[in-house]
DNA sequence: TGTACATCAGTGAACGCGCGTTCACTGATGTAC
DNA sequence: TGTACATCAGTGAACGCGCGTTCACTGATGTAC
């Protein structure tokens, strides 16, 4: 669909309003999202945003989505990088690159990983669809290596809790992943350690303790990978 | 030491004001910890604080360093609820009290681990001793184990990249662990993973995947201590 | 035991900032005939 | 091609809030002789 002059003009300034709350985060923290000083910065008296975006509200969320999906395509690029068959680089590729736009994007990590803003409330049924993008990704390449026979077939999952397993495999018929069961563990077990050392990183705990955060990262996706029997060449 | 009626009641007034803004914390985020509006729920006026704390952010590092202590006490407490030569039961132990507490505290828990308070900056020289408490207890347990002849003598932590191991060498020394590097390895592998967990149940990312975090938690400290040769009885 | 003085808790006004949202409005741009 | 009207971007004042910090002060409590 093409748009009109005006409609141009204005998806332009949506995106600069957007551009620079971002700035203000990675200043000032996610709760400096401010209409007003946004308004002081463009030029503009604080109202005319309201022709923008209806509310304080509607701009968190806007930019929580912008934030998932960025961060997803990031994943996703990275994916794409890797030869279809070589399950290991694309998950190390992937999880990387998680961990380089967190990084470079520390402030919108924190917006949609860390603390929550106050007295803001996300509609989920518009966030969630885009926070889910990145790991689908990671799944999605595990389900894969499995149909080829490349995962190893470890008992691990097997002796998940029975109302755990019956609970996830349930939310894998609900949210429609189309995959087992084994390498939606594995993707959560992975995952989640993998959130963690990012996170440790971002606050300074871990830097002090281990030194260069990203060796210490790559060494334990390597061992990950290695205990599904995915092997680095 | 003992104290004069009126640093009795200093210290009293101390531990009030630190309560109501653990309350506000709770209730609007860590970014909501204000003189003015702990002021107002006490009945004084704000500039009456400042005879107990010099300044906002002064109140702050008192409530991260309470706050790293009062996990480090749970952590503690757990540890020495379990036979000690129990090792698998007091890892289990101490690691359900750090989720138990990071769910009970969510707020605390936010402001040491989570998004930092915009313009804020801790003196590490007194935030960090009382960060590490929680976490030397962790490693201890696991130094014991290795004493013991407990431990599994994998052989990841020799392939760790030779400048990260030397630097975990030299930070074992410097913070005065005095423990072998394997154990503290497998200590940071392991803690990067179960705090990711927590905060990713905690920011209502995991629930909607696993059903039952605390389960699913407990079904990954298995997982981990079993690699390390530690079996629950 | 009584008194003088020092210490301390708390007040109230002020400074100089910040915020989101509503309302009635002006003036430019685009559109339909 | 020219004109009337609708649409839209942006203004400016106002409402009712919030914040940390400094300053000169009052009045009660504790202490030393």
């Amino acid at each position: 669909m093409t748009l009109s002059r005006r409609e141009r003009l204005r998806e332009n300034t949506r995106e600069e309003i957007k551009t620079i709350a971002r700035k203000h985060m990675q200043e000032q923290g996610t709760t400096a999202i401010s209409l007003r000083a946004i308004a002081r910065d463009m030029g503009l008296t604080v109202t005319a945003l309201y022709r923008y975006f209806p509310s304080h509200d509607e701009l968190v969320t806007a930019l929580i989505v912008d934030a998932f999906n960025a961060l997803a395509d990031a994943m996703e690029q990275a994916d794409s990088s890797q030869p279809r068959e070589e399950y290991a680089e694309r998950l190390m590729a992937v999880m990387l690159a998680y961990r380089e736009w967190a990084i470079q994007n520390s402030a919108d990590f924190q917006l949609i990983y860390g603390n929550p803003i106050p007295g803001y409330h996300a509609p989920r049924e518009i966030t969630v669809p885009a926070a889910t993008r990145g790991f689908r990704v990671v799944v999605g390449i595990l389900a894969e290596a499995m149909a080829n026979g490349k995962l190893r077939s470890s008992t691990d999952y097997q002796q998940l809790p029975p109302h755990v397993s019956a609970y996830m495999i349930e939310m894998i018929e609900r949210d429609g992943y189309n995959i087992p069961l084994q390498p939606m563990y594995f993707g959560v077990s992975g995952w989640v350690k993998m959130h963690g050392m990012i996170m440790l990183e971002l606050f300074q705990h871990t830097p002090p303790v281990v030194g260069d955060p990203e060796e210490f990262y790559r060494f334990e996706i390597t061992n990950i990978l290695k205990t599904a029997g995915l092997v680095l060449k």
